[in-house]
DNA sequence: GCGTTGATAGTTATAATATATCACTTCAAC
DNA sequence: GTTGAAGTGATATATTATAACTATCAACGC
């Protein structure tokens, strides 16, 4: 089946949004976040981040890494896994343990840990914001007299373009 | 030729369980799922997992390496990497996503994603059954009409042992 | 038994991911 | 302009994981 047999609605991300935009609005997003911080927002944070945005794919750090290489010059791991470990810690971009990989934060006001819905056909990634998970999972550990700090929720499956009509 | 004693004091949950029928238990277990799918529980899977079993804390895939060099010979990350592979295809072994680390499975009757409680300070796991957990999920992913396959759910913060009083 | 076959395990090499450490630069406050 | 902290560069190494090929084992029909 192709891709474009279904006219479908609502994700059609590529066709609906404009990604220009989109990461314009990250890169502001970022700005503010760092403003209020009292921390820079350098060229290299604002390059990394901006690499990362290039697409709703999870981002490898060693692709950021060549890519970040055309860019400027004396990049080496550190550059990148320093700068991620940055904009992380800002709530800027989130790492996706079960790809080893990262992602930019579409909702970077707030803190919060990600939940991901991954798609394993077109690697699009959707961060889902669903405050009812946290309370779920709180509830859960509950039961146990866990106290949750961070979450990791990865749910990777199909999205709507890529499951069998 | 597999080892028999027990070490009984050595955790905080050493005092709550008999850690060596726990693994026993797994031990059988995985027999029996070996046994239903007609695959073979080799010696070098048997010690794998045993190993893995160990401890109710995550296992790195070195240091399962460096525990079994001393069991066997010839064994290389590859040996380890395979066998965790075929433990985690039959359930037996989760991997840690957030971790890079192996826990075995409290519950490898069913085919099932894990969910887990990490805790952060005495790195002890608990792998929750929460049948609700997995409802919960498919709802919120319901939403965007995305379709689940496998889910990373894994809580990290203090067991009840590790909360300050 | 005997040889075929597929699963299992051994061997060697390398890829992919991530961190440690120290030196140098920049920038803004003073 | 000095200074100190944040930021970046540079080098080395640690950790995690897979590829590709070979050897061995055990189950089965003959």
């Amino acid at each position: 089946m192709t891709k474009t047999s279904q006219p479908k609605r609502k994700t059609g991300r590529s066709l609906k949004h404009n990604h220009g935009v989109c990461i314009q609005t990250a890169l502001s997003r970022a700005e503010e976040r760092c403003a209020e911080a009292g921390e820079r927002f350098t060229g290299l944070r604002r390059q990394v981040l901006e690499l990362v945005w290039a697409e709703h794919k999870p981002a490898k750090a060693y692709d950021l890494l060549k890519k970040l290489s055309d860019l400027r010059s004396g990049v080496a791991p550190t550059t990148v896994y320093r700068t991620l470990d940055f904009l992380q810690e800002r709530g800027l971009v989130h790492k996706i343990e079960s790809l080893n990989a990262y992602v930019g934060c579409s909702q970077p006001n707030a803190e919060h840990s990600g939940h991901f819905l991954i798609c394993e056909a077109c690697s699009e990634i959707k961060e889902i914001e669903n405050s009812k998970i946290s309370a779920w999972l709180e509830s859960a550990a509950q039961d146990e007299e866990f106290k949750i700090k961070t979450e990791t929720v990865e749910l990777s499956g199909l999205c709507i373009r890529c499951q069998p009509s």
